[in-house]
DNA sequence: ACAGCGTACCGCCATA
DNA sequence: AGTATGGCGGTACGCT
């Protein structure tokens, strides 16, 4: 029902869609299947409820054939380089190899189709084919921690930042290994579709619409230039505040805006309503503290500013699907030794 | 589970 | 024409 009443939001807004909707991956020999996946999973599968607007998706390779894959398995593929021509969107997930070349019948696609004004995005050591075609000089990129400093080396004029999920650098976006394909996948769905349709995405990938707290020390999301703005400044400081009351009021006062425009430009940005948001947060800060200390549930309630336990308990099923105590008991960090899972 | 109270939310419209 | 703003008011929703 919930996907149902999406459509029905955001299907006006799709009707002059000002992209071209075709995705091409690129597969190749030793294809990395997970990178790959990432892609297929965002832009490949049928979403009715995004009506008959979303992307088009399709795999290509050098020539048509088969390519083989990793571990002992491989796949046909149907179209060849020559698909590159039509694609709005083309997708380099990974490489064969940092030191593999790249066949001048990819560069020479690659070039062509940027210049006709298609985007180019790759996963992992995927940068390295986009930094051999040349159009990385002088540009931001990143790639797989691991493979950072090969990837300076290899190409100087690219200012390398291992540092983040992902580069948007506008019509050329790379980002890091794995996992981060995903953050990547879902912000272009963002750039695209808008926020509400990635949050969407992101939902029936079972995962979070942004990464945060835990692993973060190491990778920080990038935040966009756009989003720069008093309300980011002020998202921040609701975050680092959630203990206190957080009226609309104060925040858009904070922002220097009505709270009309406020609240437009808070759905706008991430999505959901700045009381959805906020309540969000807070039951994130819930879970910490029900993990890592052994506050009681009324502490934590008034610490993370959802007031009484009872309100913790209300939003804490309702976010997370389990109660609070039930949560502690599977993942206190005390008793991590117990391993109950599901 | 309820009720009653206040805030949040959002469509609508005038305005810049 | 188009875009962004912000005030108003009804209703939905969350809190106690």
């Amino acid at each position: 029902l919930a996907e149902i009443k999406l459509s029905e939001q955001i299907l006006p807004k799709l009707g002059k869609r000002p992209f071209n909707p075709l995705v091409v991956a690129l597969a190749y020999d030793g294809l990395c299947i997970f990178e790959f996946s990432c892609v297929t999973e965002v832009f490949g599968l049928a979403r009715p409820e995004a009506g008959s607007d979303w992307y088009r998706f399709e795999t290509c390779s050098i020539n048509a054939r088969k390519v083989r894959g990793q571990y002992g398995m491989s796949m046909e593929v149907d179209a060849g380089l020559e698909r590159l021509v039509q694609a709005g969107t083309i997708w380099i997930p990974g490489w064969q190899g940092i030191d593999v070349p790249v066949p001048p019948a990819i560069i020479n696609a690659l070039r062509e189709a940027h210049r006709r004004g298609a985007r180019l995005l790759s996963i992992c050591s995927g940068s390295f084919v986009i930094a051999a075609t040349g159009l990385l000089d002088g540009r931001r990129a990143t790639t797989h921690w691991r493979c950072a400093s090969a990837l300076q080396r290899a190409y100087p004029k690219v200012q390398v930042d291992p540092n983040v999920l992902y580069v948007d650098e506008g019509q050329i976006m790379t980002s890091a290994g794995s996992a981060a394909g995903l953050d990547l996948c879902l912000h272009l769905v963002r750039r695209d579709y808008g926020p509400e349709m990635a949050n969407h995405v992101a939902r029936r990938l079972v995962i979070a619409p942004h990464r945060s707290g835990g692993q973060a020390q190491f990778l920080q999301r990038p935040i966009p230039k756009q989003e720069r703005s008093s309300l980011a400044l002020v998202l921040e400081k609701a975050q680092q505040s959630l203990a206190q009351p957080l009226r609309i009021s104060r925040l858009a006062q904070m922002a220097a805006m009505s709270e009309r425009t406020f609240m437009r430009r808070f759905r706008a940005s991430t999505g959901m309503s700045p009381g959805d948001w906020i309540t969000l947060q807070r039951v994130d800060r819930a879970r910490e503290l029900l993990e890592s200390t052994e506050l009681s549930i009324d502490h934590i309630a008034v610490q993370t500013g959802l007031g009484t336990a009872t309100t913790l308990r209300h939003h804490f099923r309702r976010k997370v699907g389990v109660s609070p105590a039930e949560y502690r008991r599977r993942f206190s960090r005390q008793r991590s030794d117990l391993h109950l899972v599901g």
